[in-house]
DNA sequence: CCTGGTATGTGCAAGAATTCACAATCATTT
DNA sequence: AAATGATTGTGAATTCTTGCACATACCAGG
């Protein structure tokens, strides 16, 4: 990847990842060009700042002009690394991680979930639709190569989440992304997500709130 | 809620959700006292961080002692207002709407959903395991007395989640919480989270690349 | 009642991220 | 070929966020 080797902002990363929503519908409309005013609009942010995320990677646009969509969307991917196919691994096959096992959206964007463990042993060797067995926690291998994947995935209940964790890292996979409401504790050398859905909704309850109070 | 009336940074309420998860653990386990330091420790930030934020509030600690759990979870109850019922809806009762209306946790932090919306005739009139019966999206009400809920969670293929946001505003909901890849626009007097998992896997892939890139 | 040990609360400086504002660039029209 | 109009790319200004460092306050023990 061509960056300049000036420091990226983290939530850059994420933004360009948002910009590729509206481009893929574009792509199928057959639109061809976009201006960062309209593709900042439909991801709610400001059109400069479109522009300097893009910048931080090169120079995709026409001045006068826009940018072209399909072309926008293939450096995006390159620069996000998904042009090619992940390999994931879940860890608890709960409603939540049945969910996005079987959730279509993320194997058409590359994310392909290849083992799928369980500690429930009412739950082991079921088959689910995706053609995926339910295993053991514990025949999580214990090298990358073996087990042949490179993200984890937790939807175990809390409780359990940090042995999980503790599992994927010992079988050499240097990303979580964790759905748990415990906070898996960042181990050296492996990156993790933590993603609580319940702290959107008392974020929104303390904005509501506050508004109501001010009125 | 007596808050300075200084701006508090966005990030400084999601962060005090934060530390609440913790916190209800502390409490179970009959622990009487935490530190900013260890309170820091379990959630990945910053102690003078965890002081900060909460200072925006008042002053919950005791000098050279640190926080009573019981209290400190008790005051930021009070901030986030979760010490109180909010009533959800849903629209989307597909496998992650599904999940989520299970979810036995968002119950027990006060959040309930009363209705739940489907456009899929197959899906209308069933009964959920919570007691909830499916409804058509046409009948989402009119005024917010009337629909008798607070917040909505969209949970349809992101086709649909502009119309069920839009179905949300006229029933007077004021805040919304998405999770199709779909971005909701913001419109005028309503909150709009949007939350988009395969975001956080193009960003651990794209860290993970990198990482891999610089060795 | 004083002293030592400890952890909070916060002013301020440093650091990041966002937004502005405009020069640069290109297609189109006259 | 010059003028026009549009939209990018980016340095600089601005705004927001974080973290340091230390005065402040409290408890316990003598
Ligand atoms: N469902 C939601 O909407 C939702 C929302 C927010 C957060 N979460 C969190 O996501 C997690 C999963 O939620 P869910 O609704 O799927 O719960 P669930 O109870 O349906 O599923 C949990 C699964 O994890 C398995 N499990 C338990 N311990 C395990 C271990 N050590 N190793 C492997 N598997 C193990 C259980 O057998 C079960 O199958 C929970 O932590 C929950 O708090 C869920
Ligand atoms: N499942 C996941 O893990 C996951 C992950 C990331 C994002 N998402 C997003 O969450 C959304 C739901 O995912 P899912 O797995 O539950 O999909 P799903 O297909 O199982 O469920 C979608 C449900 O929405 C209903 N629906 C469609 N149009 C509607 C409308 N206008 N009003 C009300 N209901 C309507 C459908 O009948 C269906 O029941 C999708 O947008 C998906 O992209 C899901």
């Amino acid at each position: 990847m061509t960056t300049k080797d000036s420091k990226i902002p983290g939530a850059t990363i994420e933004r360009i990842a948002l910009y590729s929503r509206p481009l893929e519908k574009f792509l199928e409309q057959e639109t061809e060009l976009i201006s960062s005013e309209r593709l900042a609009a439909l991801c709610n942010v400001n059109p400069a700042q479109v522009r300097k995320d893009l910048s931080y990677f090169g120079e995709f646009g026409v001045r006068g002009i826009g940018y072209n969509v399909r072309d926008l969307l293939s450096e995006i991917r390159k620069i996000l690394v998904s042009d090619r196919e992940w390999k994931l691994a879940i860890a608890g096959v709960g409603n939540m991680g049945k969910a996005l096992v079987e959730n279509v959206n993320l194997l058409k964007r590359g994310y392909k979930f290849v083992a799928a463990f369980d500690s429930n042993p009412e739950r082991i060797g079921k088959r689910l639709p995706s053609g995926l067995t339910v295993q053991p926690l514990t025949s999580i291998g214990p090298s990358k190569e073996e087990s042949g994947f490179e993200i984890g995935v937790i939807t175990t209940g809390p409780a359990y989440a940090q042995a999980a964790a503790d599992s994927f890292i010992r079988a050499g996979v240097r990303a979580i992304l964790n759905f748990s409401a415990f906070q898996v504790r960042q181990p050296e050398g492996c990156l993790v997500e933590n993603v609580d859905f319940s702290i959107k909704l008392d974020d929104l309850a303390y904005h509501l709130s506050s508004i109501r109070g001010k009125k």
